[in-house]
DNA sequence: ATTAATGCAAACACTTTGCAATGGA
DNA sequence: TCCATTGCAAAGTGTTTGCATTAAT
């Protein structure tokens, strides 16, 4: 159940640990967007030895690699998201969780308002409420 | 020259300092999204013995009262933006420079994708090189 | 055998908080 | 006078770094 990790890690040329593949393993098709301390915590469980460090160190090498995206969403921390695609963010003004938003937005800007800037791409952050927080607040 | 500030402090219910008035004239018009140290390099000067406190204090103040906004496109620190009516933002990848984009986007999102939601904003973030930089590289 | 990765601790950057002293209202 | 605000120091988060040990290649 770890294999596929093995796999899509071969071609990076990284070290294959067991730490850095607890890690893959964990954010392979995750879209929970977790913090590095939430990895840390998950990981904790196989591998009780692991440091934080050694979650950051992973997470900054795989950014580097391509495989993992910085989310700035939220302004307390940074959040990773394994999907490298383009694609946009919802985050819940209370419980600060992120989802995904699927659906791309072709935005041009009009005019040369932005002449200063050569415009590399951009992502739309979405800002709402969670069902799970909507109903606590009708509790 | 900081007669406008007081009048548009007055009407917030909240105590006139010196302190608190240079930071909203620093404020005043400024485009240029600066941290909470940005801000505390330049009272400084005119304020040798402002704490740092009191600008976070300051600028938190300032926020529940709507004056000003907290713009988190920065993963490395909170940038303050007194422009608080809707608007987006391009930042430099290579400096972090901030500069207002005056067009809004009318974006829905279609379907039920994020039926777990209650959508109340968003806001777009363009990336890109500013001049400076640009220049930079290309020499 | 090499060399990168780990894990610990310490350092670092940003932000918040407790509290006595100060100064606007 | 009264109470909010200041300024200092200390503490609280999140993140990075130095370095000896360990382990993947």
């Amino acid at each position: 159940m770890i294999i596929t990790p093995v796999k899509k890690y071969r071609d990076t040329g990284l070290k294959l640990t067991p730490q850095r593949l607890a890690i893959l393993d964990y954010l392979e098709g995750n879209t929970g967007h977790p913090s590095a301390e939430d990895i840390y915590r998950v990981i904790l469980k196989k591998f009780p030895t692991i440091s934080l460090a050694t979650v950051y160190n992973t997470l900054d090498t795989l950014r580097l690699k391509g495989r993992v995206r910085e989310v700035s969403i939220d302004p307390e921390k940074k959040r990773f998201d394994p999907n490298t695609k383009p694609h946009n963010h919802i985050i819940c003004v209370k419980c600060k969780k992120v989802a995904d938003i699927k659906e791309t937005f072709d935005l041009g800007l009009v005019g040369n308002q932005v002449s200063d800037f050569e415009i590399l791409g951009h992502h739309v952050e979405f800002h709402g409420i969670c069902s799970a927080c909507k109903s606590m607040a009708n509790a």
